[in-house]
DNA sequence: CCCTGAACCTGACCGC
DNA sequence: TGCGGTCAGGTTCAGG
């Protein structure tokens, strides 16, 4: 389910209802996530929780004695709700507080993760190893154009690795490549830096304003708050095989990169 | 180091 | 209605 507008969509909706409140337990239903969620873990139990940040795709919800590290996967989502409300099949970990509400972690395909570290995140073997947000002045043309030199693989598969830069998943990533005209299969390593200079910017403002419209609507994807996001519309390429590209009106065509569904127009990506 | 493909898992959908 | 195949937003890992 979740890009990074969708995970940043949920930590905002969350945060308010739950920094600053005292855990009472953490109620694990299904361990058998992406790895097994350690027993480690239930050392929130009892304390404040100080702050909920987002590297990259992945929660930090931080506490005085440690942080839980969460992941959405591709079908994960968490809501706010009330100390009544039984949890349904797929809800797999609740972090339960003090005043009884409750923060509900729902993944059927189980591919997220709910993590325990005591030393800082950023030094967590899968946090220390990722690119820089895509947001940030860290993240520019000459920093991606420098990476790419010498790289053979798709410039699709390249901006999508999170160790080159994070946040960029599969409907960005065709969104942000059709914004910058450029072909998904182009060699990284040939690409040059004025088109970078231009796929950064696509990259920022297509995550930019998904996130200032709460997220894509996907299948299922809704908001910490409850409410689905309204930015499916917006899409340019993605979802839209066959159907006229916006631009010159040929129809886009789809292929398969890397396994997963890359849809682009022939005329105005090369 | 770089690249590719398999793996993790469930559910929805499509054609027969 | 049932069955098999395909596909879905992510990421790590093994192997070449």
């Amino acid at each position: 389910m979740p890009e990074l507008p969708e995970v940043e969509t949920t930590r905002r909706g969350i945060l308010p209802h739950i920094v600053g409140q005292r855990v009472k337990t953490l109620e694990v239903r299904q361990a058998k996530l992406r790895w097994p969620v350690p027993d480690s873990i239930h050392q929130v139990a009892g304390k404040k929780l100080l702050d909920v940040e987002r590297r990259g795709k992945y929660l930090l919800f931080r506490f005085r004695n440690g942080t839980v590290i969460a992941h959405l996967g591709m079908s994960g989502s968490m809501r706010i709700t009330a100390p009544d409300e039984p949890p349904g099949f797929h809800d797999h970990v609740d972090m339960v507080f003090s005043d009884g509400r409750r923060l509900r972690y729902c993944d059927p395909r189980r591919f997220g993760a709910w993590l325990w570290t005591e030393e800082e995140p950023a030094d967590h073997p899968l946090i220390a190893s990722l690119g820089p947000e895509p947001l940030t002045e860290a993240f520019h043309a000459t920093y991606l154009h420098g990476k790419s030199r010498g790289r053979k693989s798709s410039i699709k598969a390249f901006i999508m690795d999170s160790h080159i830069v994070v946040g960029v998943g599969n409907i960005y990533a065709n969104e942000a490549l059709f914004m910058a005209g450029i072909h998904p299969k182009r060699a990284a390593g040939k690409v040059s830096a004025a088109r970078y200079e231009k796929l950064v910017q696509a990259i920022k403002q297509v995550l930019a304003d998904a996130i200032n419209m709460g997220g894509t609507t996907l299948r299922d994807f809704v908001g910490g708050d409850g409410k689905p996001g309204y930015f499916q519309q917006t899409l340019r390429v993605y979802g839209r095989a066959n159907r006229p590209c916006r631009n010159c009106q040929t129809p886009l065509k789809e292929i398969r990169l890397g396994q997963r569904s890359t849809v682009f127009c022939k005329l105005c990506q090369t």
